[in-house]
DNA sequence: TTGAAAGCGCTACCAA
DNA sequence: TTGGTAGCGCTTTCAA
C-alpha cells in the first residue's frame, strides 16, 4: 500500500479510502486507481481485519456438500451475502457433531461476522463456543426448541405426517417407511417420527419401518431396503422414503422385480430433488425450498448484523426469532 | 492472549508457543492450556497471519458445488489439506470465467498458501493475478497445454474417443452425441471434440450431435435432447451423453417412448455418478476418480509448499508438472 | 478532502 | 525453556 501511495503521490490513508470507496476527490481517486492497476496491488484482508476488528467472513456449516439440498442452500446464502461484500467460509461436517465443533472452532479463529449451521443438534462445546463468540448464529433446516439465536427451517416431522395423510387419501393403507437409521441425521429421524405418529393417528396398524445405512442417504440404499421391506411385509401397498435418493433406488428395484409403480406399489420421496422430476415414473415427493432456506438465512444474518451496528442495546435475545419455511406435497406419478 | 498469559503467569510468547505446539515444558504447557480453557480463548487467525506472513488458507475454485463430481473433488482436497492445518476457502464460479476472476481476486486478499482451480481456461486477468501472487497453483480436471503451474487431470477428448470405440466394438455404428452446447463448459466441449474425431476416424459417417442447454448439464436436459436426436436421425442405434445426468434423462425418455435400452437404442454416460449404478438399466459410463483428483491436487499443492520452504531456489517452473488421472469405460447394461 | 500517528493481536528474532 | 521488543499492513482517530 505504501508503494501505491508513493506512486500516486498521496498518503496510505488516501489509498485506503479509495479501496473503501469513501470520500476521495475524483481526480485523486483515479490517480490512485491507476497506481493500483499498474502495481497489481491486492490489499491484505488479514491486516484490514486486524486493524478494523471485523473480517468479511460469513461461516457456513452443512452436513454434506454432495447433497443438492445443501449445495442449493449454500447457493442461496451466497446470493444473499456476497453482494454485501461477505466471503463465505464453507465447511462440511460430514454429519459428525464432533467435526462440527472442530470446524466451528477453526472458523471462529477467523472472526466471522456471522455463522450459519445446519440442524438443531450440536455438542455442548459448539454451543458454548458460539455463545461466547457473540457472533450472530442461524440454525437452518430445522426448528429447534431452544435455538442458539435465530432459525430458518421447518418441521420435518410435520412434513412426513403430511405425506402419510396424502397416501391415505389416495387409498393406501399398508404404508412402509425406508430410512431414519442414523442418529447423525436428525432430520431423517424427525421424518421417521412423523411417520410413526401419523400411522398411529390414522390407525394403520403396525408400522413397517426399514432403517437404512449411514448418512448421507444415497440412491443405493433404496434397493436393499425395498427388498427388506417386501420380505418382511409382502402386502405393503405404499412406501415413503426419507429422501428422493432412496425413493429412486427403490423404484428402480421395483422395476427389476417386475413390480409396477404405483400399480403394484406406490413410492414417495422427500426433498424434490431433480431425479424426482426426471425419473419415469416421476416421483411424488415433499418439496422444500432449499435455495430459499439459504437466502432467508442470509437475510436473517444481515438483519442481525444491522441490529448490531445500529442499537448497541440490541441484545442477542431480540434477534431470536424463527422463520418457518413452507413445504408441500408434490403429487406425481409414483404415488 | 494477554489475559491468558496473565492468568497462567507466563508471557504472551509462551502462550503463542503452546498454541503452535513448539518447545514448552509440559508443566507450563498444562498451566497455559488450563488458562485457555477457562477463558474460552480463541486465537485470532488474522493477527497470526499478518504477523507471520502466512495464512492457513488453501483456496479452491470449482464450477459448481451441486455437481457430485466437484463436491467429491473438494472432499478429496479436504482430506489431503485439512490434516496439514490448512483451511479450505471454497468458491463456486458458476461456470463463469469473469466470476472466477472476481473470486480469485477476493481470495488472494486473504493470502492463501496455495490455490486449486478447475479447468484449463481462465481470463488473462486471472492468470496475471495468479502469476503475480506467486502462490502455487494447480489446475484440475483437464490437462492444459500451457499450465500456470501444475495440473491434475485427464484428456476429456481421449476419454470420449474411448467411449466411441467401445460402442463400435459392441457393434453400434449410428452413434449420436448429446451435449457440449456451452462454451462455458470446456470439458464438455472437449468430450464433443473427441466424439467428432473418433467418428471421423472410424468412418461412421455424418456426426449426429444435439447440443443441449446451459451448464451445468442436468438430468432434465436428457429428454428433449433425445427427442431432438431421434427426430433428426431416427435410425440412431446408440447415444453417448456428455454426462451421466443427461444419459439418465435420455434413458427415462426412452422408457416413456416405449424404447428398450439397449435393445432399441444404447445409451452411454460420462462420469460414473451414483445414478449410473442405480438406474435400471445400469448405465455404461466413463469412470473418473473425482475424489482422487482432489487428493492428488492436495498432494501436489503440499509438495509445492514444501519446495517453497526448502530450497529458496525452487522456482515456479520446477513445480510445473502434470499428473495424469486414469479413466476407464465401465461396461454396464445400457450400452 | 487529505495526512500523521497510534495500535489492532499476533509471531519472528534475539537475548537470557 | 522462557521473555522482551519490534513490526506485520492495514484502519481508526484526530488534526490540518
Amino acid at each position: 500500500m505504501s508503494d501505491v501511495a508513493a506512486l500516486a503521490g498521496v498518503s496510505k490513508m488516501t489509498v485506503s479510502r479509495v479501496l473503501a470507496g469513501s470520500g476521495v476527490a475524483p481526480a485523486t481517486r483515479e490517480r490512485v486507481q491507476r497506481a493500483i492497476d499498474e502495481l497489481g496491488y491486492v490489499a491484505d484482508a488479514a491486516a484490514g481485519a486486524l486493524s478494523s476488528g471485523r473480517s468479511a467472513f460469513a461461516a457456513v456449516l452443512v452436513p454434506s456438500l454432495a447433497s443438492s439440498n445443501f449445495s442449493d442452500t449454500v447457493r442461496g446464502l451466497t446470493a444473499a451475502l456476497e453482494p454485501q461484500g461477505l466471503q463465505l467460509l464453507i465447511g462440511d461436517t460430514d454429519y459428525d457433531l464432533e467435526r462440527e465443533e472442530r470446524l466451528v472452532r477453526s472458523m471462529l479463529r477467523h472472526q466471522p461476522r456471522c455463522i450459519a449451521l445446519t440442524g438443531a443438534q450440536h455438542t455442548s462445546g459448539t454451543r458454548e463456543l458460539l455463545l461466547r463468540s457473540g457472533v450472530p448464529v442461524v440454525e437452518m433446516w430445522d426448528l429447534p426448541t431452544s435455538p442458539i439465536d435465530a432459525a430458518v427451517g421447518f418441521s420435518n416431522a410435520k412434513a412426513a405426517r403430511e405425506m402419510v395423510r396424502y397416501l391415505v387419501e389416495r387409498g393406501y393403507r399398508r404404508i412402509g417407511f425406508l430410512g431414519g437409521a442414523s442418529e447423525l441425521d436428525r432430520r431423517g429421524l424427525e421424518r421417521l417420527k412423523g411417520y410413526l405418529q401419523e400411522v398411529k393417528m390414522q390407525g394403520l396398524g403396525e408400522p413397517r419401518v426399514v432403517r437404512l445405512g449411514e448418512s448421507p442417504i444415497t440412491m443405493s440404499h433404496g434397493a436393499p431396503a425395498l427388498d427388506a421391506l417386501l420380505h418382511q411385509w409382502p402386502d405393503t401397498d405404499a412406501v415413503m422414503c426419507v429422501s428422493d435418493m432412496s425413493a429412486f433406488g427403490a423404484i428402480m428395484q421395483c422395476r427389476r422385480r417386475g413390480l409396477s409403480v404405483p400399480g403394484d406399489i406406490a413410492v414417495a420421496g422427500f426433498g424434490n430433488f431433480e431425479v424426482a422430476a426426471c425419473c419415469a415414473p416421476t416421483i411424488t415427493t415433499i418439496s422444500v425450498d432449499a435455495y430459499g432456506i439459504g437466502t432467508r438465512t442470509g437475510e436473517a444474518l444481515l438483519a442481525a448484523l444491522a441490529a448490531q451496528d445500529g442499537a448497541a442495546g440490541a441484545t442477542r435475545a431480540s434477534a431470536r426469532k424463527s422463520v418457518k419455511i413452507d413445504f408441500s406435497v408434490i403429487a406425481r406419478e409414483s404415488a
